[in-house]
DNA sequence: GTAATGATTTAGGCATTCCTAAAACCAGTC
DNA sequence: GACTGGTTTTAGGAATGCCTAAATCATTAC
């Protein structure tokens, strides 16, 4: 069953369970209201829906967790919504703090062809402009990043591996300090208490606060001095 | 108000009342819900709430007539909708008995902002693939062409201006023939008792029935020899 | 162990958009 | 001017997806 015999609903929340679930293991039915933004009213009935689909399995007052079904939708709901922030960014120039956006609202209504013509224009890219890993067709996905900036130490260097993409002004706050996926970082600093790193991107050196370090995802990173 | 301020089957509602309008004036339920694939009874509802937004004329029993209001969201439908046809067409390689349909689902989503990339990559082009015009951003288009291939005469030539695209078969089977818009026609013979008309198209002669013909629009008309 | 607290579900509603069946209307015919 | 066939509207209902308020559950704190 192709994604579009489900409604744009369910596509949304299943994506988002993927999301948490990647995360936290099982989902609780707040964490999902909170990042659909509905209640959680609204959100048990979806559930036993979904459940009902075979899409996740429901332990009513435990939260829920994807069936094998479920996943595979999620899986492609992601890959179009990544492919399509991938093209945006690339073929038509859309600034990389407003391709979620779209690409929100275009990844219901892509059909399995035009996936693969911009799969193929694209070059097969296997990442989106945030960093975020775009599934294959089979729905492979490499697993998550589990460095993120604020772990590391003084001295430490690291690449950017991927940033959040859900706040748009968090995204034009890292393009202009040059953090992008693939620029290599150094910590020059670690703050005490909970105070802000420095670092050094492109031979500049900035001070970014802690919680938003938490929100870009490094790989190779050199062991500690 | 922006588009978005309207739901899907609004914004295909007046899409649609347009394009009737144009043809027959005055838009009949019956007429609206053959073209919808709706029935008369969901179509005077609807119609009752295109009337209370001043979107429609309504006057019962009567059919409706767009506004000025209902005219200019029905405009930017139909430009979102060439828009992205032509897009597919020419940068993703779509054929063109295809494009319609993706476009029918996209145009809901298309945000203003992509809507002027996609005008600026493409060159801002006039027409869609099938050879109907694009309307300008302040809602201006040029009015529908009066002849089709089916009105001319044995001797007479003309280019062909534009297509039906709605039947994606009838959409192949012009392909075969070369029969696309800007293409040069002569019609060679016209069997009586409606029967088909025989035309050269790039030095071929094809027999194409009277009705098929009809699906043609056609410019720039030679006198009758 | 009980009691408070926060998470979750149930109950009852609302908006949207579609449907079928039945009633009402309109226009052209006799 | 009544009949009649087709058109249109009204009546009543279903599915989806969301809401608030109230009840229930599970867990943690004492
Ligand atoms: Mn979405
Ligand atoms: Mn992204
Ligand atoms: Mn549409
Ligand atoms: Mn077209």
């Amino acid at each position: 069953m192709p994604l579009s015999e489900h409604t744009e609903s369910v596509q949304d929340y299943l994506k988002t369970i993927f999301d948490i679930q990647r995360e936290h293991g099982r989902v609780a039915t707040t964490a999902l209201a909170e990042r659909l933004g509905n209640s959680p009213a609204s959100v048990t009935g979806m559930i036993k829906k979904l459940a009902a689909l075979n899409l996740v399995e429901y332990e009513p007052y435990q939260g829920v967790v994807l069936t094998p079904a479920g996943e595979k939708i999620a899986l492609e709901v992601i890959r179009h919504h990544r492919l399509i922030e991938r093209y945006l960014a690339e073929a038509l120039g859309v600034p990389w703090d407003q391709v979620h956006a779209e690409a929100e609202k275009w990844e219901h209504v892509l059909s399995e062809d035009l996936e693969d013509r911009i799969d193929a224009v694209l070059g097969y890219p296997t990442t989106d402009p945030h960093g975020a890993p775009i599934p294959k067709r089979d729905g492979t996905l490499p697993p998550p990043h589990t460095t993120r900036l604020s772990d590391l130490q003084t001295g430490q260097s690291a690449t950017i591996a991927e940033v959040s993409d859900h706040d748009p002004a968090m995204l034009r706050y890292f393009a202009e300090l040059g953090l992008r996926p693939g620029v290599d970082v150094t910590v020059v600093a670690v703050a005490p208490f909970g105070g802000p790193l420095t670092v050094r991107l492109d031979d500049v050196e900035h001070a970014v606060g802690r919680e938003v370090a938490g929100y870009v995802a490094v790989c190779d990173v050199t062991p500690v001095g």
